[in-house]
DNA sequence: CCGCCGCCCTGCTTGC
DNA sequence: TGCAAGCAGGGCGGCG
């Protein structure tokens, strides 16, 4: 599952690898997962822009293009955003590619038809409900603070929540409450200020890992150059149920929380 | 605003 | 062994 680490890392790559190419031909196999405001033609409209920038935004990849259009792709949990040099073979699963004017191609493949690339207007609003970015200066205790107060949701799942902190996703919000031995179904207003501020530190410590890993490959995630991350070996509670607990020796445990797997240590998170 | 739920979709795992 | 059912999950829209 692309996060704020795995994205980051597939941003870092292509702005390497197609900065400054310029698009010579689009193809869209699947309508549904290339979206345009009305009246415009995805495709149509990207013919001869230049890529000029690439930048992350929560989990999401905006493509940056010379006009100041922008093509911002949401890979959701089996996307992957790869580019390939012109003799490569086609990607599995691609749905659009960019062809651009030095031959190289940019696949975006999603097994499970999540996922969207979508064609934002220059001064189109589209990312006014994402929350702060938590690798910022505004991510600050205080702030996050002022989220939890009142709010009787448990913890991890206003740790999911995108729009009060964008970009943890469920690997991270675990392995975060983890580090700060924080129980992930206590309602987020229990907290007390240390323990807040303890679960600050470990969203920022463990995103700043993970990102120098190149993300975590559990399952279907690689990068710009269809290569898996490495955090998934410094993973402590994450799909470790049955296994004992690194800090405590406590068996893992996975239970459901907001619908989703839940891994934590039931002797040293509280 | 808040909390909760169902939907989307396919490949893999589970169980008979 | 083979097949069907169950499961996983991020974002979004709908409901109360």
């Amino acid at each position: 599952m692309p996060e704020l680490p795995e994205v980051e890392t597939i941003v870092r790559g292509l702005a390497h690898k197609i900065v400054g190419e310029t698009i010579a031909r689009i193809s869209v196999t699947l309508k549904k997962i290339a979206v345009a405001p009305k009246g415009i033609n995805f495709e149509r409209a990207l013919i001869g822009e230049k890529i000029a920038d690439v930048s992350r935004r929560g989990k999401y990849c905006v493509i940056e293009l010379s006009s100041g259009r922008k093509l911002v792709t949401s890979l959701r949990m089996t996307g992957r955003l790869v580019v390939l040099e012109s003799g490569d073979a086609p990607y599995p699963y691609t749905h659009v590619e960019l062809g651009f004017e030095s031959g190289n191609r940019l696949a975006f493949s999603e097994v499970r038809q999540f996922g969207r690339m979508r064609l934002v207007e220059p001064n189109e609003a589209w990312d006014g409900e994402l929350g702060v970015e938590p690798l910022t200066k505004a991510f600050t205790p205080e702030r996050f603070l002022s989220m939890l107060s009142g709010r009787t949701t448990p913890i991890k799942v206003l740790l999911l929540d995108q729009r009060r902190v964008a970009g943890i996703g469920n690997i991270y919000a675990c392995e975060a409450l983890w580090e700060a031995r924080i129980r992930p179904d206590r309602p987020a207003r229990t907290l007390t200020a240390p323990a807040t501020r303890r679960l600050h530190e470990a969203i920022v410590d463990v995103l700043h890992r993970a990102i120098q890993m190149r993300g975590t490959s559990v399952d279907d995630y690689v990068d710009a150059e269809g290569l898996k991350g490495g955090f998934q070996n410094s993973l402590a509670v994450y799909g470790r149920s049955g296994k004992p607990c690194l800090r405590c020796g406590r068996t893992i445990v996975r239970t459901v929380l907001g619908q989703r797997g839940t891994w934590w240590c039931g002797g040293c998170q509280r």
